[in-house]
DNA sequence: GCAATTCTCAGTGGTAAACTCGGAATTCGC
DNA sequence: GCGAATTCCGAGTTTACCACTGAGAATTGC
């Protein structure tokens, strides 16, 4: 069961612009030099982000991108679902139309996941960041 | 996020097993169909669930397989580790050498997860399908 | 010995992930 | 207005894995 680098990636980007909320727009070249991103690759998941309303952009020189509401207000959970499509495993039914005993342990697994998703907030991660910055742990990503 | 048919066909082939636990081996061809599942891949899937320990093969004429413990000591989440590996999200410390920020989501994920899927097994299943069976659906997988 | 099985291994086709690249469109600073 | 910095868009590439098929060897009950 493997997580795709997408939503990692992307949670990463949108932290990046979280913690600079309120200081312009960023362009991509430095978010993906902060967190070690491809850039080119990043450029690729920018578009369902902002099509989906999580960040707006700003053409031409010293255009870049910007968090589009308050980071307190952007959950993982939002990005996940933008970048890889509905949290969680289909269920049995879901997956091939007939219904199956174990579907409710998917139904299960599915909720589980969304909880903790929708649980963490970019602020979450900033507050995280700055507690590890304060114990010496010099990983700003 | 896509979970794989390989944990779904697994859970589900175990489960028939379990249905017929004490009543000999069970030979694959009988699986598939009652499962509805492709023969020869769920093949290929028991090779590792041998392997795993959770099943015990009997070879020749009149043989099949068998589940290795009882159903009440089998959880969804052995079958999914032997069949799909690890479970749950890597964090991007593991998956790239560099801690992240969000490490800590991606272990709250996975430990959410193994929390769903070690809580049930296989006995569980089997009385799900008796109560739905009672309940009038006669869908027995 | 024969038929029913598992076991092993070698494919195969499709699909998606994880990028890369080139160029068009936009916008700021001068 | 010009040039540089950007986003935007679409296409192509490589790699890997998934889901599945098939053939034949090994094993065993009757």
């Amino acid at each position: 069961m493997h997580l795709s680098t997408r939503g990692r990636y992307g949670v990463r980007a949108l932290f990046e612009l979280a913690r600079r909320y309120g200081q312009g727009p960023v362009p991509l070249r430095e978010v993906a030099e902060a967190q070690n991103l491809p850039e080119n690759y990043l450029e690729q998941l920018m578009a369902p982000l902002r099509k989906g309303g999580l960040v707006q952009s700003v053409r031409g020189a010293q255009g870049g991108y910007v968090l589009a509401r308050d980071p307190a207000q952007v959950t993982v959970a939002d990005i996940i679902r933008l970048l890889d499509g509905p949290i969680g495993p289909e269920t049995d039914r879901e997956a091939t139309g007939t219904p199956s005993v174990a579907d409710g342990v998917w139904e299960a697994v599915r909720r589980a996941i969304t909880e903790v998703l929708e649980g963490t907030t970019l602020a979450d991660l900033c507050r995280e960041a700055d507690r590890r910055a304060r114990q010496g742990y010099m990983f700003y990503i």
